[in-house]
DNA sequence: ACAAAAGTGTTCGATATACACCCATGT
DNA sequence: ACATGGGTGTATATCGAACACTTTTGT
């Protein structure tokens, strides 16, 4: 019995939700789309193992990484009996530029226009996503998902992508403001017409997300 | 690398959470309580594993049955590796009287006084309670603690038992009574003083709890 | 001047919380 | 009659949802 584990990956770039997806060079599913992962070494922790796949296929460490569900089916591999430990991962757009280090194949593909997954993986993506759309109104993980500094509007860009509806501006930065988990800057982001200010997330004062469940000590 | 399920089966008993442990025959941890579970045949669904431990040390089937995470640290076993894949259950104790039929020194300990366990099972079980007083919230797995028809005080006992502190009766029966899930019988218990009515769950309207997440069509 | 996105408050309904008395039964 | 737990309603604070205009910049 071996045991794999598999990384939802997601980021947000052109204000897109996107999850990083492999094309298998062999048998089975050989050429179809499949997330990053691979079997779980003899002496490794499972999350370890989630990191080290996630830094061979994204180059990078040191993000956000929470364990997701554990897949078991005794035919969802057809090689034999793998259990999936899977993982979902949140990635600032800025870091995601090694994308493709190791898997030459890797690419960042549209939640919207998703091919059909190798495996299992279509399931474990939607659960992921059902995961990371519930933990983003009671959670601070929307956050993971930009860069150190960022505008109200990018941020909300990243809540709008992730639930795909809009918000309503002043309603957000009021349930955003209330949170008191942002530092103004004095730096404004020059990029469109009107300068937006930058902000910092600091993760200072959440009283009322602690109790609710910022979840797990492991 | 040998994959195993472990169970935190709650029920009430005598107004208090209790769980089913079980004391170890075998080295490690010779005699010290743990939970219930066992390795995962090779052909076999994890759910289904943890369903047959579940069984084989409760008599009982058909309970509500969850996944909750998996742990896989490589020292956790000090036989070997050994990756866990963890359950809760729920069960109303007028179905626990069969306990024990399999594990002789199967036992329902209370929540409060709960002896040092082995493995990592403390840690396993801290994280069950914390889901479950999550999961009260904003679904009705409260009702898994019940027998099929109960009192308006069994069920907020139910509630005050998990939470660990009491709840304004009022405040309590208007909550449940706009869920609209119970159906009023013409039946009253009388055991104590004033017989109190009796009702059944009926899972009928659950609007708001649906799109919050009764979670996971697995 | 105009186009485009940034920024800013108020009203209203729903929901959570705090709180005290009467009722039905067994002894 | 009294002790025990069952049963019921109101007032207040808090939170989420709807909704429109002014400001700043680049062209």
């Amino acid at each position: 019995m071996r045991v794999a584990v598999d990384i939802v990956i997601f980021t947000i770039q052109s204000g897109s939700l996107r999850v990083l997806l492999v094309r298998r060079k062999i048998a089975p599913f050989e050429g179809k789309f499949a997330l990053p992962g691979g079997f779980v070494h003899e002496d490794e922790g499972l999350e370890d193992a989630a990191l080290r796949e996630l830094e061979e296929e994204t180059g990078v460490g040191d993000v956000y990484l929470e364990q997701l569900y554990s897949f078991g089916t005794p035919s969802r591999d057809p090689r034999g009996r793998v259990i999936s430990v899977s993982y979902f991962a949140l990635i600032s757009p800025d870091r995601t530029l090694q994308a493709g280090s190791d898997a030459a194949e890797a690419q960042w593909q549209e939640m919207q226009k998703l091919p059909p997954l190798a495996f299992d993986h279509g399931a474990i993506l939607e659960y992921a996503l059902e995961r990371l759309r519930n933990k983003l109104e009671y959670t601070t993980v929307g956050f993971q998902l930009l860069p150190e500094k960022f505008t109200l509007p990018d941020l909300q860009g990243v809540y709008e992508a992730i639930l795909d509806k809009k918000l309503d501006k002043r309603n957000f930065r009021r349930k955003i403001a209330q949170l008191k988990i942002l530092k103004p800057l004095k730096e404004f982001q020059q990029t469109g017409r009107r300068p937006a200010q930058l902000f910092r997330f600091v993760a200072g004062k959440f009283e009322k997300l602690k109790d609710k469940g910022i979840l797990f000590p492991f």
